[in-house]
DNA sequence: ACATAAAATGAACCGGCCTCACCTTAGGAG
DNA sequence: CTCCTAAGGTGAGGCCGGTTCATTTTATGT
């Protein structure tokens, strides 16, 4: 069996192996941020200055490497709720936290193609993705919640898949569009319904 | 040039012709139905009983396919609003007609993949689709407005985007979620924001 | 029945992802 | 410093799916 992809701390990755390793993510993420979305492999290791087999060393699979790309993604983007409590009240962390998905959404149009490919999967790798954000929104709701500004009943899970088809838009005027959506969305989340 | 994929009631088809075309959208939506989303084209023009030539001579490609199978579902969709509008207030005939949607992207949950894939492109056989679709929103919004029960400045077009992302979802338990999805749009809806 | 254009056929082609038998090299032991 | 060897790298080729097109079959008007 090829030691399991997860760098599980078994063995620290030998120089060279750790350089190409990250040569290998960057180009992905660089050509996702160009635009060339469905970059082929050859592609990527061409830019990355490594053959096609040295990509599939580190990588499973072309799925699992646009899957670690999206994964850092993810933990930049999982971090900012933290900061935003600590700077603004839950009603409206939780409002720039939306945008702020948007926006993330938008690094040149290009990731928001890679994470529905992803999201099409359900590969264990990709569950740690979505509960992290799930978690990172759980953490803005309960402050709302708490405050009485949002309703109960809603959890973060819930809202990102609310919020899943945003990442997909790729038509004309898409940022507008996806903006205006999150903020019905929020208006939603404070709307104490009297549906049973 | 082969003659527009489009029946532009040119000619009116050959016999046998037209028998091969119904059966090859036939065969896609049931091998859709059935789970299997990615059917190959081998498989489809297997189960149509012909050969994969024909199916190329009435679809340009598979994507085309898929997309006309689609475009027949959102005709049957197109129909409802103004059945429900007959039948009941304005609010509540936008309720049903969301969760309408979301029963109709269960179908088999093949469609929602298929769906997917179609949204990614933007044909213009496709963009006819979305804009019956969002017509027909349009008839339960205007009549939601004219009540004063739904917020103005909302289109079929944004409402549409807004619930796309649930159709492709295929998580456990993604119906269940759908639905509360809907409810949480519709609650955003009518809430008259203070928002500028 | 015949002519002919429309339609059907399916083997071959092409462009992606991925494999694997072989070569190269980092880096520790002596 | 040199040698050894396991980790790492290589890239031609396999495979698989969508698409093409020269050839064959067939519906339909005369």
């Amino acid at each position: 069996m090829p030691p399991s992809r997860q760098p599980s701390q078994a063995r620290p990755l030998r120089a060279d192996a750790r350089r190409n390793r990250e040569a290998l993510l960057t180009a992905a993420r660089e050509a996702f941020l160009a635009g060339d979305t469905d970059a082929h492999v050859e592609e990527i290791a061409r830019r990355a200055g490594v053959a096609v087999g040295t990509l599939y060393r580190h990588f499973d699979t072309r799925e699992a490497l646009v899957a670690e790309v999206y994964r850092q993604e993810v933990a930049d983007l999982c971090a900012a709720p933290a900061r935003l409590l600590a700077e603004h009240g839950p009603d409206e962390a939780l409002r720039r936290f939306l945008l702020l998905l948007v926006e993330h959404a938008a690094v040149g149009r290009g990731m928001g193609e890679a994470l529905e490919s992803i999201m099409a999967t359900d590969s264990p790798v990709f569950d740690d993705a979505r509960s992290d954000m799930a978690h990172a929104l759980d953490t803005l709701l309960t402050a709302g919640t708490a405050a009485g500004l949002v309703r109960p009943g809603v959890d973060g899970r819930l809202l990102l898949r609310a919020l899943g088809g945003i990442c997909g838009m790729r038509a004309h005027g898409w940022q507008q569009d996806a903006i205006r959506i999150t903020e019905l969305v929020h208006d939603g989340l404070r709307h104490t319904a009297s549906r049973t």
